[in-house]
Parts: C-alpha cells; structure tokens; sequence
DNA sequence: AGGCAATACTTGTATATACAAGTTGATTGT
DNA sequence: ACAATCAACTTGTATATACAAGTATTGCCT
C-alpha cells in the first residue's frame, strides 16, 4: 500500500533517532531564553563562540541561529550580533509591516507605504478599554498600495503609547483627521467600522481576558479582486505568551 | 546621532544593491507558482537542476528552496524532491498543528495529542452557516497536554469534510459525545462556549463575508499560567489569499 | 507477470574555506 | 580633547566537498 503524502507524520513522542547538532543547539538556545537566563535584548552567543562549545563548524551553528531568526525568536544584525527578540520585535506589529517585504520579495512592485499617525479622541469607552489616559494612546494607520493604484491593505491600531519609540514617529506624517478620513473612504465603508466596534466587545469576551485589562489591538483588514479578508487580534502584553500572525498572499 | 535601533528600515521601494543570488532564484520561483505555472503538488526543479540553471553552488540553490519552505510555499520531502504546497498544506489547518513541533523544539516533552473525531448533530443555523448537508460537516478536537498534565491547548474545527483526507480519519479516535464532553470539560467552561457563539455572528460581520459564503472556521484556545490567549479565524477557501497564522511561546 | 535487488536521484546533515560588509572599540595623530 | 584611522569582531554571501538517508525507477531473476 501506498502512503499517501502527508500520512508520514511520525509521531514525534518517540523519537529515537539522536538529534541533529543543530537541534542541539536551538534547544540550547530556547532554553536559556525561557529560563529568563537570557532576557530580552540580551546578546547570545556569536556563530564563532558557539563553533568553540559545540565543536562544531560555523555553518552548523550558523544554522541554528538562522532557524530561530526565521521563527522570530532571535534578531541579528549584521556587524553586531545576534540577540534575543524583544516583545516588540516579536509582536504583530512588526510582523504585519513585513507584509512589504514579502510583497516584493514575490516580484511584486508597490508603493512605499503610506504612513499616517495622529492623536484622536478617544471616547471614554476605549480609554476604559485600554486602561489609558487619553494622551497615552496612539492611533496609528497605514495603508498599502500596488503600483496600479490597486489598494493592498488598510491597518488601524490601537497602541499603547509607551509601546511606541519616541524615534518611530519621526517617520510618520501626521494628519489631519479630515485629511485621513478623505483617504481612507475609498476603502472602508461605515457600516464596516460601526461592526467592529460591536465585534470589538465579543473578542474581548473570546479571548477571556477583562476589558479593563491592559491590551495592544491589532486590526487588519485586506482587500483583494476576490473580495475581503479580515482578521482581529488582541494580544496581552502581560503575559509570557507572544501572539503572531502573518498573510501569505 | 547615534540611529536607534530598527530604525534602519531602508525603505525598500529604492535598493540599489544588486540582489543576492539566492534571492533571484526564489523570486524566479515565485513568480512561476503566482502565475499558475507550478500548480499545486507541482514538482519545483531539483536543488541540482536549479544548481545548473543558475550557475550557483548546491548550497545557493539549497538556501533558496528552504527559505521558501520555512514560509510554507514549498515542501520538501527527502529523497522525493521539492514541491509547490497545496492549498492545505499552507492553511491554518496545517499550520496550527505545527505547534506541537514547536513545543518538542523548546525541549518540553509533552504528550502525544490527543485527537477526537466525530460527526455531531449539526444545528440549522450551522449547516446554514457552512453551507453543508449533514454528512458533509466534521467536528474535529485536538487536546494537547504537558507531561505533568497541564493542558496546552485545545482546538475545535468544524471542517468541511471535503476538505479533508479519507486517510486522516484512520489516524482518529472516534469518540461518543459523552466521553468528549467529559475530557474537555475540565478546560473550558460552559459560558465561554456561549460567548464564542455570539462572537461567531460578529466575525462574520467583521469580515464581511456573507453567512452563507462557505467557509472553513478554526477556533482556538490557549491555556496558560498567566491566563488564556486565544485566536479565532474565518478564511474564505474561495479567494485566492491565504490566512496563516501560528502561536509562538 | 511477480518479486527482488541494484541503481540513480533526491533531500538532510556537516565541514572547511573565502571574501564582503557592517559594527564596535581602541589607537593614533592632530 | 577631539577626530580620524585602524583593527578586531560580527554577520552575510557563496562555493566545494563528503557522506547519510529516503524515494522511485530500472532491470534482472525466478
């Protein structure tokens, strides 16, 4: 009998086969990480140095180091080093903004992203929401076009204030609100905005968490000739559990 | 001024930097998959046959394919080659079970998963919902569990059985209501059922499908010490876009 | 024709090497 | 004291090689 692809599945439980050195060295990694041993930021060891503890060649622990780079749990820099992702690096946030690269790693030209960031009001419900003074939140928007004009994505977030690096804003243009609107109604209709809110309450209630409990909202809306793809996300920051997600055209 | 860091965001739109050569071949890859000439399940050329192609070393060539297979755009399976991943195999569906391998790789052992399979009785507004007849839905569980029995994770689908394998079913325990009931019990509480119900309706709103768009739905809760994250998703199979996304510790 | 073994091809792991390019800190000269 | 230069270290790209291991086909023998 044939197997068909993807029966292989070899249940992972039992394993007797000695792991690669490579393994060897993510786990090392992973470890000293979720022990805290290594916090955020901190710099973990160069390729050479782990060369020197595994005995191993450079590419093999160049590998290791790779691998959870891909994953998101280590950033690298060339010239510095390698260190452990901070929240932030890890986050939606910044996950989502690699959408233009993967845009144009598929070949794909577009536009550079239109960047908008402004205070607004915040209404006495989302301050509740968010547990935020009203000058700590930041609305924060960006939308994405092909060259044809085509419009991408459309992103409205939330933030924290003091999630946000004070230099990050200097690339932002900031906006009247009139000038956002005017920009932004091409794209969204104002019966899909007056839904969220309503959508807003119930995915609090789904993810169990309490209103007044501090959170960073993501939401993310797509446009295609197909029609629409959506998707919320609310992440507690407090919690050791770092939520991510990405769109894979 | 010392620039801060992350703020070294070159905007991509100007790279004048010729780009790398592993770069070229995962761009000439991806272009042949968006323009429907590598359909799924096609066989992408061999690391030696892109080797000659390119004129590169098995090495670039390698980097190339793997690159693309950590985003889930190919699959490779040694000794057989590489291939364009299905549909399935790039979904949310796939993906999520993916953590479980995530979990073994940070060095917790945890126990096999347990996995529940059966046909429930599918309410109107369900079938409704999904756009099925009654034998073509399938509820499908999955609870994952440290070793100390700590629960991770569980997951509710309602799957269009279409979509799924004949040959997965072999893999499956199938289990009388009762005895589901009994062993999710201690994990999830009857009021967060209910509340995942009404949130249904909003998502669907939210995402602007119609409720009669058929659909594959992935809930998804995750237990913690901190507390629960969780993720629901609507992806509409129809449209060409792809909804992945993943949890990492 | 059926079963079996050898073979060719594929991906997986690992090493060694070379040079390019970015960062950092120390040294040196003004 | 300041600035420029240099050296050391880091990651990025690329090649060449070797063997291990899994898959599929071919062809031989019964």
């Amino acid at each position: 009998m044939m197997t068909p692809p993807g029966n292989s599945q070899n249940n992972s439980s039992t394993k007797k086969d000695k792991p690669a050195k490579y393994t060897i060295i993510k786990q090392y990694i992973c470890e000293n990480i979720e022990s805290g041993e290594w916090p955020q930021n901190a710099k973990v060891p160069s390729e050479n140095e782990l060369t020197q503890q595994f005995d191993v060649s450079r590419m093999t622990a160049r590998r290791a180091l790779q691998e959870l780079t891909a994953q998101g749990i280590l950033v690298r820099s060339q010239g510095a080093g390698t260190f452990v992702a901070t929240f932030k690096s890890q986050s939606s946030l910044l996950k989502i903004r690699n959408i233009s690269d993967e845009i144009s790693e598929r070949g794909h030209e577009h536009k550079a992203q239109q960047l908008l960031l402004q205070s607004i009001p915040i209404t006495e419900e989302l301050a509740i929401l968010l547990n935020l003074k009203n000058n700590e939140l930041v609305f924060y928007s960006e939308i994405l076009h092909f060259e044809n004009g085509e419009p991408i994505q459309l992103e409205q977030r939330y933030v924290n204030a003091s999630l946000v690096p004070e230099y990050l804003f200097q690339n932002f243009t900031e906006i009247t609100s009139h000038e956002y609107l005017s920009s932004v109604a091409p794209l969204t209709e104002a019966t899909h905005e007056v839904e969220a809110v309503l959508a807003e309450q119930h995915i609090c209630q789904l993810l169990s968490i309490e209103k007044t409990d501090p959170c960073l909202q993501v939401r993310r809306r797509t446009w295609s000739k197909q029609g629409v793809v959506s998707l919320a996300i609310l992440t507690s920051p407090g919690s050791k559990y770092r939520l991510g997600s990405h769109l894979v055209f």
